[in-house]
DNA sequence: CAGGCTATTTACCAGTTGGTAGAGAAGCGG
DNA sequence: CCGCTTCTCTACCAACTGGTAAATAGCCTG
């Protein structure tokens, strides 16, 4: 039995370097050769594990999905009976940003149209939007929820999650240095937007 | 002399291909022989004007920013004296987004760290950037406007609009279709929100 | 028509890419 | 000790990468 591998394996080395390269250097830009360099390895130790390049892709968004996942119902799960279910998401989200930069970069990298691992990425994210569609339509049924659009309001909410990734390699760009502050203010600003768009008032 | 280059020449329709390809698949996943080819040419005619693919890059990159600088730089002009100067501004950018979606993807792609290019994308928006920083410290300080940090907002609302071209894709790979809907209430979002943090009650 | 300039071509190259084939090596149950 | 599985290695490759050198053609000017 394989287990779900300990984590000093060579195949979660491999792991976590192709989410850092994936996530800084796109697909693209990642080697196989430099990855291998990079830990010591063997390039063909690499594909052994993973088959291909694009396998590791695969592999690589499936374990992040999953961290994602799971974050976003352990947010819902341990929510107070009627307390604020939109906040708990949006802090579980910020959560894992900050505590894995990557992990947005990757997001990011792998949002791309015809980015390979997009549709799997879809996979994976698509009954967790779907769970909240209907949760969002019933709270508008019940008069607790702006009526408007649930999907593109989703849509909006994530786009900017990826959207912070950017901002936060753009900051430190700009020598703004990797401040807690802005992420901060636009968990804020994010939360704000969201609570606007789902105020029963006007 | 050699002017700013007709339409129809190579050198504008290669700017047109690379625009296109850095934008949807990346720098690194564009290759000038597939570029050649798309256009019926060869590789070293596109070596020829722009003696390299970074080379190549930077050409794009600076016709991209020119355009969006200039459509800014239009929409502050035509301002009637004190109308919405901020709604403007981004009406500009959404219009030049809607009118050529590639240019989004490729701010996105550049606006990536340690991505070629990035460097000189901000070397065309800092000054426009540094402007507006200071238009808007200006009006804090006659009370016109909330104070807040500037340089955040003014990153937020970047990001912001970035975002949407991740959007757009998204939609459209989602099979929503490339309605013009969706960036509407996108445009309309954003200028509540930019609204909601400028207005001075509160 | 000679001479230079611009634009595009053919020919070629060294380095890197992802990937295949097969050999050892280490451990384990019988 | 054997055979089996799991893992990592060496050796190799065809395709493609961005880039150089040089030849060719058209065009305008003198």
């Amino acid at each position: 039995m394989a287990m779900t591998e300990a984590p000093g394996s060579t195949k979660d080395r491999v792991l976590d370097a192709a989410l850092a390269s994936f996530g800084t250097a796109g697909y693209d830009g990642t080697s196989l050769d430099a990855l291998a360099v990079g830990l010591g390895i063997r390039k063909q130790t690499i594909l052994y594990h993973f088959v291909s390049k694009r396998g590791l892709l695969n592999s690589v968004v499936d374990r992040c999905a999953g961290e994602m996942v799971s974050a976003l119902e352990e947010a819902l799960v341990e929510d107070q009976p009627d307390g604020d279910r939109v906040e708990a998401m949006v802090r579980a989200v910020f959560r894992v940003a900050l505590d894995q930069p990557v992990l947005l970069g990757l997001l990011r990298e792998v949002s791309r149209p015809n980015s390979p691992g997009a549709q799997r990425l879809r996979g994976h994210l698509e009954p967790l939007l779907a769970r909240a569609r209907v949760w969002m339509e019933a709270e508008m049924a019940a008069g607790r929820m702006r009526r408007t659009d649930a999907q593109l309001l989703l849509l909006s909410a994530y786009s900017t999650v990826v959207g912070v990734a950017t901002e936060i390699e753009v900051l430190r760009a700009a020598g703004v240095g990797p401040t807690l502050r802005p992420v901060v203010q636009r968990r804020r600003e994010l939360l704000r937007f969201l609570r606007a768009s789902v105020d029963p008032a006007t």
